[in-house]
DNA sequence: AGAATTTAAGATAAAATTATCTTAAATTTG
DNA sequence: CAAATTTAAGATAATTTTATCTTAAATTCT
């Protein structure tokens, strides 16, 4: 469903959201804190970076934030921005022709269910992050 | 979501349940008629004949045919015969040890999309076959 | 019995994904 | 300015998934 790198680029998100007041934070920090390996995770970052979604800065003191405010981030434009948007797109059977006026045998079944999916992805770090910091035992 | 394997077996028993009433039918007939790579189509199809889905016969005139009726093969069970089922089970985060009681950042969002998707997979043969036989431009 | 057809099973290969490393560039601090 | 820190970018390696091939076994038909 989602790749390894969505997973960690989510949580590293929903980790960095939670410690907003700090100016940058490294992804050695990140990655150290959450238990992901560094390298991968730096690679990854680097196309959220590119996608205007974080912004980085070298040097000491130096790591990443976000370049908008939570609520305008949602953990979909993660999704395309890692993954791509072939799970919000397209067909469950893997026809690259296939719509309403052409279905697969699976297509009226499916439509309603990614339409829900790409919704539920449709949610900012905002929310989840009041939801972790409200909730009890949620884990990161 | 689905790998190549589970869309082609899919397909493949799709196009069987359509083709019911000839005993059996080989898997060259189908891969060729569903433009399916034979060799990798009749390997997938092995193990949903370990899992008694289907049952096959050797020799001129051999094939597959259906173990059980329609009405009793669910498409989910294509799926866990050959993905397994943890897209059905597990947390879309990867957390192996994600659970009502010590859920993951989107425990709460997931879950009831999950089961839905469950649910959606849970439909028979039989079902969709009816549905293919009385729509139009439906593609297999 | 012999030839042809078809699945069974496992070996091998190719491609894609995931993971790691190396070097470079930017920045801060002393 | 020099040393330390941190991201950037791309090369390399390991693993997993997907695809192909080879040989064997079962069956049918003549």
């Amino acid at each position: 469903m989602l790749s390894e790198s969505v997973k960690d680029c989510i949580r590293a998100l929903v980790y960095l959201a939670l410690n907003e007041d700090k100016k940058y934070l490294s992804v050695k920090e990140i990655a150290s804190n959450l238990n992901l390996p560094f390298f991968f995770l730096a690679k990854n970052i680097q196309k959220l970076v590119k996608d205007d979604i974080l912004e980085s800065y070298r040097g000491p003191k130096g790591g990443i934030t976000f370049k908008k405010p939570l609520e305008q981030i949602k953990i979909i434009d993660i999704v395309k921005s890692i993954d791509g948007d072939h799970l919000f797109r397209k067909c469950i059977l893997g026809f690259e022709e296939c719509s309403d006026e052409n279905p697969c045998a699976i297509h009226r079944k499916w439509v309603p269910e990614r339409e829900r999916i790409k919704n539920m992805f449709s949610c900012n770090l905002k929310e989840i992050v009041e939801e972790v910091k409200s909730g009890k035992n949620i884990k990161l």
